[in-house]
RNA sequence: GCUCCGGUAGUCUAGUCCGGCCAAGGAUAUCGGCCUUUCGAGCCGACGACCCGGGUUCAAAUCCCGGCCGGAGCACCA
């Protein structure tokens, strides 16, 4: 029988198992595999800036899952490479973290651990399973890509161990020696062949612990080293870290540990979004950026200037999961969720951009009387204007319309647009319903005011002195947009989040 | 070049493991209507997708094979 020849059949028996209901869907995160008990998971950044829109992903997500099943969230601040500190960020990071309403545990350092890494580095090559090379660079490459050992791989452990005291004890200089942890050289993945664990680095001053070590370990000993001690049960990264992973797991593998279960998410990109630490460090020196929490940037400490709320970013990274599919950022979605949370509490304002200054004529006074809020109940900001009458509205807005129009000014009045006045046409909110344009305004003792855009422009213009009361509050600029609004050098700056 | 990981509307996501309640659900965006003294919110509607080609099957987004496309890694960075 034909799909369609069921269908109709089906249409005759039951009709009812046809119907289609509708529902919303409540998006949830999946289950986390391999979960028994509680759970231990980490945040691994590296302090070299303050966290960005990127690095939220991971904190959102391992905080939900220890949330869930109740555990343990390590901070591990990975500050193994001392070329590439902030050291502002030790501190910028948990600030980051708590505005983001993650719950660490315990802040684990890796500048802390040395002596950690050094003894299991020692044991490795007690056991044969690493070696340490004084092959240039280029040429342990070249071997290694061409599934060839270096004639130092093969020396005993004896040999090893003597080579990793002199790196110990200052004898090699930078480049001179390094320590490699012993993988398959003829791994059909070149890159999962030997991979070095440890550098030397003899001038280089760590923020933290200055010159006390001369021998660093790289990225995968330390990571894999301290995923054992800290016994974690779930890894949560990016796929860039896929091979890190199979690199990690020979580590597991010759001391015997139980691996973590390993997920590997898949590539954000955002477009028109500026994350680059490096590129936002020499913006902020040269001035072009006004400093980390720059609305332009993607860093949370400006995404928090602008308003975003931090359970905006969560709901959106939610959402998203834990796919490994690559994704594209959609500020809209995030806009989105933000607008939900704070719709219902900002208050509202008039801002008045590029302002053109207006009388009013043919009336001695009017009373404003204009809601904070459409629909909560949140008082009103009035204000009482006297003959003369002068407004300020939005000067482009103004010029487009054809002089002897009738206009709302809204919660004010009605009138009949001339050039450079209006003339007062009552009070009748009934011309609105007769196809009357509203346009808003702001009285003549207006503080002046600025909004500045994600994209860098900066509105100058006037917003209503009652806007006073809601410094340090999300506002909403009626008919213009979300902004959180601060006090700067005495003027009134609003800072732009969405529409 | 080698090795991995992926491919559902403009964007994000559900479904894929265990084929049939999927003539593919939700969100967002866009467009239209209603409502509203905001261009916000709300309500209603429209638009819009299973990468391609074969195979298996009564039945394929789902299973198999072959392509194509996208991304990542191949650092003495993380």
């Amino acid at each position: 029988m034909s799909v369609e020849a069921q269908h109709r059949e089906l249409e005759d028996i039951a009709p009812e198992l046809l119907e289609r209901k509708k529902k919303e869907e409540k998006k949830e995160l999946e289950d986390l595999p391999g979960v028994s008990g509680e759970v231990r998971m980490r945040l691994a950044p590296s302090p070299s800036g303050p966290m960005h829109l990127g690095q939220s992903r991971m904190a959102i997500l391992n905080d939900e899952y220890v949330k869930r099943y109740g555990g343990k969230l390590f901070l591990r601040i990975e500050d193994t490479n001392p070329q590439n500190i902030l050291p502002e960020a030790y501190d910028m990071i948990p600030e980051d973290l708590e505005w983001l309403e993650v719950k660490i545990h315990e802040i684990v350092i890796q500048s802390d651990r040395f002596e950690i890494y050094y003894n299991y580095a020692r044991k490795l090559l007690e056991m044969g399973k690493a070696y340490i090379t004084t092959v240039p660079a280029d040429e342990w490459r070249k071997l290694k890509n061409a599934g060839k050992p270096t004639p130092d791989r093969e020396l005993p452990p004896e040999e090893q161990l003597e080579r990793w005291d002199k790196m110990l004890g200052g004898e090699y200089d930078d480049g001179e020696a390094v320590y490699v942890v012993k993988t398959d050289l003829q791994h059909p993945n070149p890159a999962i062949r030997d991979w070095a664990g440890f550098r030397i680095l003899k001038d280089v001053e760590h923020p933290r612990v200055g010159n006390k070590y001369i021998v660093y370990p790289l990225m995968n000993f330390s990571v894999a080293t301290d995923d054992h001690e800290l016994q974690l049960t779930h890894v949560l990264r990016g796929k860039d870290h896929l091979n890190n992973t199979y690199r990690q797991e020979y580590m597991f593998n010759y001391f015997g540990w139980k691996k973590p279960v390993y997920i590997h998410y898949g590539w954000v990109t955002m477009r028109d979004t500026i994350l680059k630490t490096s590129l936002i460090k020499e913006g902020i020196r040269n001035g072009e950026f006004s400093g980390w929490d720059d609305p332009r940037l993607g860093t949370l400490r400006a995404l928090a200037k602008r308003g975003i709320q931090p359970q905006a970013i969560r709901r959106y990274w939610i959402d998203v999961g834990l796919k490994s599919v690559d994704i594209e950022f959609s500020w809209d979605n995030l806009y989105a969720y933000n607008r939900d949370i704070v719709d219902p509490k900002a208050r509202r304002y008039f801002f008045v951009w590029d302002p053109k200054k207006i009388e009013i004529k043919g009336v001695d006074s009017i009373h404003a009387k204009a809601p904070l809020h459409p629909s909560e109940e949140l008082g009103y900001r009035e204000y009482s204007l006297k003959s003369p009458i002068s407004v300020f509205v939005v000067g482009e807005e103004w010029n487009k319309i054809k002089d002897g129009t009738l206009l709302r000014l809204k919660d004010l009045c009605n009138v009949l647009k001339s050039e450079n006045a209006a003339e007062y046409a009552g009070n009748d909110v009934s011309v609105i319903r007769q196809g009357a344009k509203i346009i808003h305004w702001c009285p003549e003792n207006s503080l002046r005011a600025e909004v500045k855009m994600p994209d860098g422009r900066v509105l100058q213009g006037y917003a209503e002195p009652l806007i006073e009361k809601s410094i340090g509050e999300v506002v909403q600029f009626e008919r213009f947009g979300f902004a959180k609004i601060y006090r700067e050098d005495g003027k009134i700056v609003g800072y732009y989040a969405h529409r």
